[in-house]
DNA sequence: GATGAGGGATGACAAATGTCATCGAGGGGC
DNA sequence: GCCCCTCGATGACATTTGTCATCCCTCATC
């Protein structure tokens, strides 16, 4: 019996290409496809998949909150995370929302099917340098606000402008940037969402 | 006789997954997959390809120098651009450098065979939308070097970085992101960045 | 030979940013 | 109860930015 398969990725090329190389397995079977992440959980149920395969990076719907909604709905499928950018904190929170297995997109191609495989069998399948990487970066230092600062300031607004979008008052917003710089290590506002960015602590 | 493809793009899952589809259509046939740009040239020769289908973003040798290093070295044979980032000013640097196709990682997977096709007839393929996008867009308004400048700034190092980095005094480089600024629109060096990075300005 | 645009620089000035000390409210832990 | 941390805010202060006027040099172009 075959696994059934549900890809979600938002790059149309990319989500056909890989139903395409995978549907070549004989024992893999692409049930559906979808262009985000907010059907994700109910395609699961629909299709009663064995495996969904996920982008982190997806509009509406991210990833690692699909994966969630997936194990949610549906904890017999197992989830397996797909991702352009290797970045530790993914990983980490990727594994925390359910996910068995986290491979990035430059792994060679051949071994997705047997990615896809091995996590079937409830088997963990993580990229090893990802994972050491991972392990080291450790979690973010950032607090929610000074994340939700930080993400507001990636867009390159001005103080007023970030304190206008979160609601806080100009001064606070500089001080949990400063916070926020200290922690990352970073010498400007930029180079700290740059850093964060780096390493998966924003979304 | 078949259409001889080589594709470079720089994550291997991709790159694997579209050589499968395409390697499915009865009249494609590839022969060879690269990780960068820097072969392309050199591999497009040695196969004898009828087309190249290059990623814009990639490690080493970037798509739209590699599509002018292809058109040098095999005049016959046609370039198909794919990128991520469907940016206005790779479609129009795109074309300057003689590709014949361009486009984005999101057009649905059955069009992309019907692309190659065309291109190799020594049609153009553009993506509709892109192109009218890239019309209104228009050129860089950047002089060569404020577009240096604000590159170096774009990983958020402080004026003393980016002057070293550029060996100009700190006020040229304020000048120069001043003049940037006010040319993008931005009211931040930030801004600024993000916005000429959207238009396929910097690179 | 004049004109203009771009590259490079300086200096001055206003505004924005980053830093620090400090304060108060609330929420867990011990 | 008390301590510690986070959240939110304020005010003061030193730096850093962003803006502008002005200068010089070079290279096209008219």
């Amino acid at each position: 019996m075959s696994i059934r398969l549900v890809i979600a990725d938002d790059q149309a090329l990319v989500r056909g290409a890989l139903a395409a190389l995978l549907g070549l397995e004989p024992d893999i079977e692409v049930v559906a496809e979808l262009g985000d992440g907010t059907g994700a959980a109910a395609a699961v149920v629909e299709h009663s998949a064995d495996v969904a395969m996920l982008d982190v990076e997806m509009p509406g719907l991210d990833g690692i909150s699909a994966a969630a909604a997936v194990r949610q709905a549906a904890p017999s499928c197992r989830v397996l995370m797909v991702t352009t950018f290797g970045r530790p904190g993914y990983l980490k929170r990727a594994m925390q929302a359910g996910a068995s297995g986290f491979v990035v997109k430059d792994t060679p191609a051949r071994q997705l099917a047997e990615a896809v495989r091995r996590v079937h069998q409830g088997l963990r399948v993580v990229d090893p340098a990802l994972a050491a990487e991972s392990l080291t970066a450790g979690d973010s230092p950032l607090t929610e606000r000074e994340g939700e600062v930080l993400k507001a300031a990636s867009d390159g607004g001005t103080v007023a402008d970030i304190a206008k979008s979160a609601m806080l008052s100009e001064g606070t917003v500089r001080n949990y940037l400063s916070a926020a710089m200290s922690k990352t290590g970073g010498r400007t506002r930029a180079e700290a969402v740059r850093i964060a960015e780096d390493n998966g602590w924003l979304l």
